[in-house]
DNA sequence: CCCCGCTTGTTATTAATTTAACATAAATAT
DNA sequence: ATATTTATGTTAAATTAATAACAAGCGGGG
């Protein structure tokens, strides 16, 4: 069933929620709780006891049988597992209203991740600092990536430009793109991993879960599914 | 199998994939393309056609066998499930970094969702206004809000406020809130839709994906799951 | 030292989601 | 007209994810 070297590959939804057992790990290690179970878990996240448990053992075992978890022990595995062992470098492109709010924010820094360098080319901006975060233009970006050993780049452009951006990227050592433009990053055949932030998105999400009730409402009315929408009845030519 | 008054629940996965048909179908519409098949969207969109299919299922019967979809049909058949017929009022909460650049980003009006209000209780800024948008005491949303027929909040507040603004807001006639705050919001029993965005989660998600690699290799040297951690040899005493 | 209860890691079961298959109907070409 | 191609809506199969079940190991108490 499972070859001697291989190794399973670790789902979506997994890795979707290593961030929860993280935050979650953290909060009670500054409470001084030392040991927790599955099922203390389960009550805090919201998630299945079971799911705590398979989900923790595609990393390795970290529990012990009678006792639980030891929250200090199981919090540093998963900052391992999540790759905040080491702290990262990140470049901030493109410093519009997102991109100064992104740079100002401090959150992230607590976690590891630093913004090292802005880059924009509104040249009434290049040369400042925002939080003693120098921004250059984006023309030194390249260079500045390659001889300063950065790990992921924050996108914050306008979707325009963002083809643009990517191009100069895929040339870098860089090794993640963190893309909080409208426009979908495509890398194929790279090493560069990217997460999409789409704003726009979720908001659609929100509402169309507001909108929902009347949604069905409508859609009874209609007596369910078996409604035709016949939308032509004719047409004398069309257009491919 | 399905009883006749009932309606089937439309499941997340199906619900996160209608922002990415509503844009790329926009995006068809602009470029004055009349028809389309399941199979064309299938190359757009990076789903098989036969997803495509089964999730416009859920909501009626808009294509035509051997036709294929009407772009301008379908476009505004996706804007309806979302709710976009009518455009939404919104009140910002936090005039923050994050706040101050969510208010500033003119992307959601593009989609009918206007911010009529902004919240604070920073003296220095209230009364002020940020792209003609007000910007009122915190105390006085309650009574904004119900008297002015909002219909989404915006939460970009520190997230050890969060909890006393939800309180307010869940005695208001708002349907939906956006969270951009790093609480978790539980409204229990409410009509009142929440919409999170952990950033934090985000970046963490990122970070793990670019560590996989590395990741891999850690577990293949410990011979896969069968590396023991034990984590405690002997422990005098135990703190509940 | 030994038993009892607790809790894990893992296997089995169930549920959900995705993909494939296909019967059917419209559109186009002959 | 008629045949052929196209592409849907829908049912069936396969895949993936979540939940439940359980054997085995550790801790605590007598």
């Amino acid at each position: 069933m499972e070859q001697p070297g291989e190794i399973k590959k670790v789902s979506m939804a997994v890795i979707k929620r290593l961030p929860k057992y993280y935050k979650c790990l953290g909060e009670l290690l500054r409470k001084n709780v030392e040991r927790v179970s599955s099922q203390e878990l389960s009550k805090l996240l919201g998630f299945t006891a079971s799911q705590i448990r398979q989900d923790l053992n595609n990393f390795g075992e970290f529990g012990q049988q009678g006792y639980g978890y030891n929250v200090s022990q199981l919090y540093n595995e998963v900052a391992k597992i999540l790759g905040l062992t080491t702290s990262h470098k990140m470049v901030l492109i493109g410093a519009g209203n997102l991109g100064q709010a992104l740079a100002n924010y401090s959150g992230f820094a607590t976690h590891g991740f630093n913004i090292i360098a802005i880059f924009d080319t509104n040249p009434s901006i290049v040369g400042r600092k925002i939080r003693d975060i120098p921004i250059y233009h984006v023309d030194d970006m390249e260079y500045f990536i390659n001889s300063n050993d950065v790990d992921i780049a924050v996108l914050a452009v306008p979707g325009d430009v963002t083809e643009k951006i990517v191009e100069v990227l895929v040339n870098t050592d860089i090794r993640g793109i963190w893309n909080f433009t409208p426009t979908e990053i495509n890398v194929s055949n790279k090493d560069i991993t990217v997460e999409n932030v789409h704003l726009i998105d979720s908001l659609l999400t929100l509402s169309y879960r507001i909108n929902e009730s009347w949604l069905r409402e409508r859609l009874l009315k209609q007596e369910g599914k078996n409604t035709k929408f016949p939308h032509r009845k004719k047409m004398s030519f069309m257009v491919k």
